[in-house]
RNA sequence: CGGGGCGUAGCGCAGUCCGGUAGCGCACCUGGUUUGGGACCAGGUGGUCGCAGGUUCGAAUCCUGUCGCCCCGACCA
């Protein structure tokens, strides 16, 4: 049963439970919720908020899981035929005007850069911008890159032979988001976003269906996130994308959140930037594009999925420190005798690839450490102290289930790593089992309205329209998720309209 | 852009109604006792009370203006 806390500044965890069972008590504990997760990100140590508007300052610790995420995508990205590569942080104004769809889905939220220059107040107040610096043409700071790649890839591309391109760029963007949460949605923001040039519609849709893959099997098997695989309704699909491909996770509190995206472009940005290639037998034809994306909003779901009342809890395949070992001594000739015999241990853990740490601190004592290393979310503690070093024992504590138990020291390597295996594999069952005790399905729109309330996934039939949809969406504040890729495939009846509907698709409450 | 709240030590806050020496907890420093679930005792460092005017013998407190932040909503592939 998963159970969400708040975390009070006290340094004890003030519990505050609420089952995901009674979904109605949690509906009206949003609020709590949203507080919960702003602190535990703050108490954890992962980020906080900068003294610039919405914008994020990430901390060493939080740094160093993202840093993880980066490498397994980016070994993954390397595998599947990409490389990467970096364009600019600038992206003239006009670029973004030439395809009208992507105008529209974000003139509104871009920061904009119109001069080059500042200079001394002339009464000595300070600096100003420099009128006389007045850009030409103003700048806007990326909220993507899809044009400026564009752009650059029409002087790229001539023949089929230049194709494919299929190049990532790990970088920033900013979007002046109005109201901000820390990963969740921030003013700027890290990501990775692939951009590919392809010569047929099909090989397009291909690479966007694996790049999905690639991060469906990233969140379940790294992350262990459960996400569902799904292609988006036109409403929310991106701007400038004939099918957007979604993975869609659902958080602690019931609420939905939108976890990676690959989309196919068809020929919209070929044409917008004429990107033209001569093929085999000598034919003019616009090239076809995929783009996708991921980005420190992963750290968010991770947080969100797996914490707990005593703090984050990380997945082994993410954590910087996958086992911590807490010494229990009297003096310095005890902590010797610890050190010496864990030394032996340490190495075999480390042989194993398993990052440990030893914390021999002496300005805080056993109970703060083990407080704090819950707090950060170390998946597996060792304790060891004279008691144990006389019985040939050690404790190990197992985050996850909080369950502690105290073993011979021989064999604990081997232990310690299929501990470590099996944490991986208890957290995604856990919010599989979560994510399916919240998940129903329902054939009237007026059971839809009692039961989106109550948080959740909500499978029902839907008439395949934008108006439906958004007539849902007023009167619930409810969205499609996502059209699944796998599950039931029955047909049915719309829920409002009763017209035809090919299979249920996911509604839910989204971050 | 609407509705609500808040700016006082590094962090969290009290004091403001009713003007009179700048306070508390945490953190930090020193010394000691401790160490198997967030230690305790003693001593100590640290603040032009967001900013600017005004009223007053005297302003964190009253008045005017201003800046900033947070929450709710609008907004958000």
């Amino acid at each position: 049963m998963n159970i969400f806390l708040y975390l009070c500044d006290k340094q004890q965890t003030k519990n505050r439970l609420t089952y995901m069972a009674e979904l109605k008590e949690l509906t009206k504990r949003s609020e709590s919720y949203s507080q919960w997760y702003n602190d535990l990100v703050l108490k954890a140590d992962l980020a906080e908020q900068s003294p610039v508007r919405g914008c994020m300052v990430i901390k060493p610790y939080g740094y160093a899981i993202w840093e993880k995420m980066q490498r397994i995508l980016d070994d993954k990205f390397k595998e599947t035929g990409h490389q990467n590569a970096y364009f600019p942080l600038l992206i003239p104004k006009s670029f973004l005007s030439r395809e009208a769809d992507h105008v529209e889905g974000f003139a509104k939220e871009c920061a904009v850069v119109t001069h080059y220059r500042l200079k001394n107040a002339p009464d000595g107040s300070g600096v100003i911008v420099d009128p006389a610096a007045k850009l030409e043409e103003e700048m806007i700071i990326r909220p993507t890159s899809e044009t400026i790649i564009w752009s650059t890839y029409k002087n790229w591309i001539q023949s089929y032979r230049d194709l494919p391109i299929k190049v990532n760029q790990w970088a920033n963007v900013m979007r002046w988001e109005m109201r901000t949460r820390l990963f969740l949605r921030t003013a700027e923001f890290l990501w990775q976003e692939g951009h590919t040039a392809h010569a047929t519609r099909e090989e397009a849709e291909e690479e966007t269906k694996t790049m999905l893959n690639v991060y469906n099997d990233f969140a379940h098997n790294y992350m262990a996130l459960p996400v569902i695989m799904g292609v988006k309704s036109p409403n929310e699909r991106f701007a400038g994308a004939l099918d957007t491909y979604t993975i869609e996770g659902m958080m602690q509190d019931g609420k939905a959140l939108q976890c990676g995206t690959s989309h196919f472009l068809g020929q919209n940005f070929a044409k917008a930037f004429n990107v033209q290639f001569v093929d085999k037998n000598n034919n003019l034809d616009y090239v076809w594009a995929s783009s996708w994306g991921v980005s420190t909003r992963l750290m968010g779901a991770l947080i969100m999925t797996h914490s707990d009342d005593n703090g984050l809890v990380l997945p082994p395949a993410l954590a910087p420190i996958q086992v911590v070992i807490v010494p229990i001594y009297k003096n310095a000739e005890q902590l010797q005798k610890v050190a010496d015999t864990i030394a032996p241990i340490m190495n075999e853990l480390k042989a194993l690839g398993i990052s440990v740490k030893f914390d021999d601190a002496d300005n805080r004592r056993p109970g703060f450490k083990f407080a704090e290393y819950e707090l950060k979310g170390v998946p597996v503690r060792l304790v060891l102290g004279a008691r144990d070093i006389e019985n040939g024992t050690v404790e190990v504590m197992r985050r996850d289930t909080l369950e502690k138990e105290t073993r011979s020291i021989e064999g604990i390597t081997e232990y310690v790593k299929n501990l470590l295996d099996d944490i991986q594999k208890n957290l995604h069952s856990k919010a599989l089992a979560m994510r399916e005790a919240c998940t129903r399905t329902v054939d009237t729109y007026e059971e839809f309205k009692t039961e989106i309330e109550k948080g959740g996934f909500i499978l029902a039939h839907w008439d395949g329209t934008p108006e439906t949809e958004e007539l849902i969406k007023n009167e619930t504040k409810a969205t499609i998720r996502c059209i699944p890729l796998e599950g039931d495939t029955t047909p049915g009846t719309c829920m409002v309209t009763g017209k035809p509907s090919a299979r249920r698709v996911l509604f839910a409450r989204a971050y």
